[in-house]
DNA sequence: TTCCATTATTATAATCATTACAATTTTATT
DNA sequence: AATAAAATTGTAATGATTATAATAATGGAA
C-alpha cells in the first residue's frame, strides 16, 4: 500500500504525467490486485470520479503498459486484464469460477530472463514473457 | 504432413466426427503451422469449400480445443490464434511484424507438467499451460 | 498573470472478433 | 425410404476496443 505521493513518483519515474485520473487508476490497480478488466476499473472509479470516461481507462492502461508499470494479461478469450505487479510471477485462471490467481515462485525456482533468452534463435530480442495456467481452483474442486 | 486418412483417424480418436469441413480445417492447421486466426483459416478454405461458413470455423476450432487436438493461443490483444501442435513449446510474437514463431525446447530444458503442478497451492488442479514471449525477430532487428 | 501551445480527457460513433439463434442440410440408423 | 440427431449455414446481436473530434486542463513564455 503506497501513498498518493508514492504513486505520483512511480508515474513520474516512468515518464507519465500524474493526472487525477491516471493516479486513481494506478492506485486502484495497486490496491486491488485482482487483475481487473477495463469494465471493473471503470465501474469502481466512476462513482468517485463521475466525469471519468471509459476511453480514458483504455488510454491510460495502454499507456501504463507501454511505460512498463502495468502489464496486460492475456488469459481470457475475449478481453484483457491488467496487473500492476511487474515482478516475475504466473497467473492461474480457474475455468470454473473464472477467478485469476497469482502464482509467485520461490526465488530459486524463478526462471531467469536469460534462461528464456537462451531459447531464442540468434538475432531475436526478448522484451516480455508471460506464463498462464488454467485449471480448477481449490474452492471449485468438489 | 499426414494423409487425409490420418487426419480422419486423429479426429475420430478425439471423439470428433470427421466431416468435410472439420477435416479441411484440421488439415489446414496441420499443414500451415503459422498459428492462423479464424479469418485466415476461413479465407484460405472458403475458395475451396464455397459454402463454408465462418461460424463453422469458430465452432470447429472451439470443438477442437475442447477435445485437445488444437490449442488457442492468447498472444494478441484482440483475437485468438490456433495451433495444432500440442507438444510443449513456447510462442514468440514479433511486436514489429506481428509474426508468431514456435520456440521448441530441448528435451532436457522442457519444464515438466509436474514442475508447474508443484507451484500450485494445495487443492488446485492444472489442465493447461501456455508461455508466450514478445520481442523483435531477426528480420525486424536493424 | 495572461496567452498560447501542448497534452489529456471526454462522449460518441465506428470497428471488429465472437456468439446467439433459428433455419436448413447432412448424416447415421431403423 | 423415413426419421432423429448432429452439423452447417447465414444473419443478427453482443461486447470489447479503437477512432474521431470537441472540450478541458496543463505548463511554459512573454
Amino acid at each position: 500500500m503506497q501513498t498518493t505521493k508514492q504513486y505520483h513518483t512511480t508515474l513520474q519515474d516512468a515518464g507519465i504525467r500524474p493526472s487525477i485520473q491516471r493516479t486513481a487508476i494506478y492506485a486502484f490497480l495497486c490496491e486491488h490486485p485482482v487483475h481487473p478488466d477495463v469494465e471493473t476499473v471503470y465501474d469502481a472509479l466512476n462513482p468517485i470520479y463521475p466525469t471519468l470516461s471509459k476511453t480514458t481507462v483504455y488510454n491510460t492502461l495502454k499507456l501504463f503498459e507501454e511505460k512498463h508499470i502495468v502489464q496486460s494479461i492475456k488469459i481470457e478469450d475475449d478481453k484483457l486484464r491488467f496487473d500492476a505487479e511487474m515482478r516475475n510471477h504466473y497467473h492461474f485462471k480457474c475455468t470454473k469460477c473464472g477467478k485469476i490467481f497469482d502464482i509467485f515462485l520461490d526465488e530459486d525456482k524463478v526462471p531467469s530472463q536469460d534462461s528464456y533468452t537462451g531459447l531464442m534463435p540468434q538475432g531475436f530480442s526478448l522484451s516480455k514473457i508471460q506464463t498462464n495456467l488454467w485449471g480448477i481452483c481449490k474452492d471449485c474442486a468438489e
